[in-house]
DNA sequence: CGTCGAATTGACTGATTAGTCAGTCAAGGC
DNA sequence: GCCTTGACTGACTAATCAGTCAATTCGACG
């Protein structure tokens, strides 16, 4: 028997992708959580307070595996595209996690508290990007600028590969992160 | 007096921004519209075919939008360019409706049938593309994926934009399309 | 065992809401 | 002037749901 907290926020997960938000009674969700119905408000004062939890922790466990995926050492594009091909693997693998995490990011119900509790995903490539700019191996572009528009192009390879079921993962990952850096890097040999 | 159907839908339109859709109740969107609960549900059989005719809406009058913005002649990397400036702007004279229409899209309330009515906004610059893309101007890219990735890439653009209320809209703009055009255009000059 | 505090339970409530429907009323045909 | 039509009204209902709380169970410890 897991830990009560958790089983809710799993439970609510599932149902909330099965359903929506809106039609997920927190009944419901203790039910098949199998605990009772004000267990659930033991563990969260209110059901924002348990949606605000699920965010968390889909955010938590999405960039827990972002950070074993990208490695910590080679060249700044080899760098970058492991973060990428993990990002994009995350996503096939959780698509229930994933789709939800992108929900929650724009619904009302997420209090800007939570959203800036943003454990920062892309923190450390980010600074790594920074020193390629410096050196003039990258465009000078606005950090941020160019962290938005990364995260973008990744979503939009996820949602690529949810509407062509039959595209070859690896290639859109390459196709897609390939676009992303030949429109950063200064050209030089054209890789 | 305007159209009741409109006024109805211009109203949802503003509450659901203020308020989100699940806290706007129909008898609301009702009272401010000046009319009656019960004539709401002559106009829409139910508050979800409200939902969608505001889908409907918004992409109707950004669509109009763009096809006025972009221009008709010109080489592919200035029609682009028109497109692209023409989104982001839309979306900087009425950012209520854009975060609306995104919200929208993600939505269970939006059925596959009005999703897929899309107004295909793209269509005709895509068209165009694929012609540079025969004549290697542009890389062979998958021309959905393509699609998807400008848009992704022209939502970023509004989204930092948005975060950043001090940066310039047209240095973003341009920014955000050189890095695109510089990622999808076969290198000859650079430009 | 017996005691005590904490965790858990689930019936209950007060509030809210989508959708209904019996009736009103203004406009236009005869 | 009377009748028909149908858009419109708004009080009403049946259902739902977040959150409460008094009662109960559980488990640790002496």
């Amino acid at each position: 028997m897991t830990d009560k907290r958790t089983r809710l926020i799993e439970t609510a997960i599932r149902l909330f992708h099965e359903r929506g938000f809106w039609d997920t009674p927190t009944a419901l969700i203790a039910r098949e959580a199998g605990v009772a119905n004000g267990t659930l408000f033991n563990y969260f004062p209110s059901k924002a307070a348990l949606v605000e939890a699920v965010y968390l922790s889909l955010k938590q466990s999405w960039a827990t595996h972002l950070q074993a995926a990208a490695p910590s050492s080679g060249s700044v594009h080899d760098r970058l595209a492991g973060y990428w091909t993990g990002a994009i693997d995350w996503a096939r693998a959780h698509p229930d996690r994933y789709a939800l995490l992108g929900q929650l990011k724009l619904s009302d119900e997420i209090g800007d508290g939570a959203r800036a509790h943003g454990i920062d995903m892309f923190g450390a490539t980010l600074e790594l990007i920074g020193e390629a700019m410096a050196h003039g191996v990258i465009h000078p572009i606005e950090p941020d600028l160019l962290k938005t528009l990364a995260e973008a192009q990744i979503s939009a390879a996820i949602e690529f590969l949810g509407k062509h079921p039959d595209a070859s993962v690896a290639e859109t990952a390459r196709t897609s992160y390939e676009i992303f850096w030949r429109g950063i890097a200064v050209a030089l040999t054209g890789d």
